[in-house]
DNA sequence: TTGTATGCGTTATCAA
DNA sequence: TTGATAACGCATACAA
């Protein structure tokens, strides 16, 4: 690998000198610093990020921390992150649950974005710093130095239950996600308090139980077909599931939104294919906000209130 | 930061003590050990990787590049190699190209998975090494030093084409992607050869130009449809043109395959969705096997051949 | 069993 | 305008 020191030989300078040019330092001369530019140029050299840190102090670099393959949105969200990142000058890299471990610490990173129910918040507590401060998505966590972004799912959802109703609708289902998932909690909470506003009754029974995949909205309507008891509509915490179920309707020749309506959240790519009615969530957005909070906690110029990331209605045809 | 100087001063031993105990060598007093290790503890000592691998030269991290986000199938790669790595006790960090630049070098990095055509084959081959191996994705690049893994397009686009031929097709269109990707440039060769081989002519003219974006593809059947000269069927070199064309012939009113038959490549999530007749691409099994691959290579047990993965036909109803 | 000295790639200080 | 050198945190060869 090739570093200052070979350049320096090669242009017959100091270290020092090619140093300065590589750092914009203005006490070189004109020739010298185009000569060193130039080989620099020819050889390819790429500063090495150890010893540059190793001597400041000081990285700039951003983990990202996610897990779950399975949402395609996340892609959404790193390009956000990256590009926001790249905007100002910060690496960013990209890591599951273990690996994370190892690069979140102050003498490698810079700070974290975690996106990820594996990383506990006793760890996030451990290693959050004035020096390395944190942003969590889809969670809250009680450290002045951890910042959450997250999805206003609350009134946006309360205002997909309260137009079903003023549509109509009483008899409700509901599949839910991971309980974990502040995404979850929110969702379901505002279905059930708007129910309850408009007194409206909603029985234990017709809730399932579904973990975000296609899978579980697809094996949830199922069962919702052998009870031989479908609700008017069902109200799903995310789209996977509300397009699994769809799925198993059609399988068992029910129409949607003939037989039974349907509705998701998120507004994946395969949303509008489907026709879903569902809640557009901008995750480039999402993801270039969080960074943006993260680099200003950084500079510290960050507020300390939680980011919401504001989501919209969207009414396609799986509704009557 | 407190670091080993800091322990070898309160512990009243030498840095190299200190670093011989954390390092779990042998030559240190039973009395030493417990004292250094016991402090270590209380003051939550964390070693520098910087200063780490600065010296040492060596690492457990692979790094992963990409950069297009707008191809939901690379998660499944990520998945891929993920699995592999963490299996072999690997760690795993993604990045786009300008990071990248930064972390591939032999001390930070222990290999590299290259999947990202900004990055030149010129800055692979000044990086790619015996201490470190690349393996890359969709291109052959001629360095020992550097493994392809490549989808084995030719041979499945033959047998695609060649089916369409049997069914009574002679009228083609071709929608092509990014000139410099290998994927492209092999689906396109085994277009054209299957119908050289079978004495059908194919003009230039029923070439279109793609990116491999749905936006390219939506733009490309609408040129077809201004021509007032339908193809009898429109080969895709990737399913995200395809649907975008079959989007821009539904505007248009022709019905596919009534009208125009449509075939993709890829099997994206979206393929099965629009029913779409396109080829599988087993990707979740491509991450993981290209891993394989590096791991192997840095352990100096890799064969020189070009890796290939195999992909099937899946006819749907896109084809009449 | 423990300590001293050196070097990894870089930046910063200071002298020339 | 340039160069020599120390320092960053750590591992290691070698001396004690």
């Amino acid at each position: 690998m090739i570093g200052i020191k070979d350049i320096a030989k090669m242009a017959g300078v100091s270290v020092s000198t090619v140093s300065n040019v590589i750092n914009g330092r203005k006490n070189v001369g004109k020739e010298t610093r185009e000569r060193v530019l130039q080989i620099c140029e020819e050889v390819g050299y790429q500063p090495n990020l150890m010893g540059k840190s190793l001597k400041s102090g000081k990285t700039n670099t951003i983990v990202f921390n996610f897990s779950d393959f399975e949402r395609s949105f996340y892609l959404k969200i790193i390009k956000g992150i990256n590009d926001y990142l790249s905007e100002n000058g910060f690496d960013l890299i990209v890591c599951t649950t273990s690996s994370s471990k190892n690069f979140m610490r102050n003498n490698f990173s810079r700070g974290a974005i975690v996106l990820d129910k594996k990383m506990d918040n006793d760890f996030l507590n451990s290693v959050a710093d004035e020096q390395f401060p944190i942003v969590v998505m889809d969670r809250i966590v009680d450290n002045e130095n951890i910042k959450s972004v997250i999805v206003e799912n609350y009134t946006v959802m309360c205002e997909l239950v309260q137009s079903l109703i003023n549509k109509g609708f009483r008899e409700f289902g509901y599949i839910g996600g991971i309980e974990s998932s502040l995404d979850h909690q929110e969702r379901f909470q505002a279905f059930s308090d708007t129910l309850k506003n408009n007194n409206i009754p909603f029985q234990r029974a017709n809730y399932y139980f579904g973990d975000f995949t296609e899978e579980s909205g697809y094996r949830a309507a199922n069962i919702i077909t052998l009870s031989n008891n479908l609700p008017e509509v069902l109200v799903c915490a995310n789209d996977n599931m509300a397009i699994g179920a769809i799925k198993a309707f059609k399988e068992s020749n029910y129409s949607v939104p003939g037989d039974i309506s349907v509705t998701g959240f998120d507004d994946a790519g395969a949303a509008e294919t489907y026709g879903l009615t569902t809640v557009a969530i901008p995750r480039y957005e999402s993801g270039y906000l969080a960074a943006k909070e993260l680099v200003e906690m950084i500079r510290g110029t960050a507020s300390k209130d939680i980011f919401k990331i504001s989501a919209k209605m969207k009414w396609r045809n799986t509704v009557k």
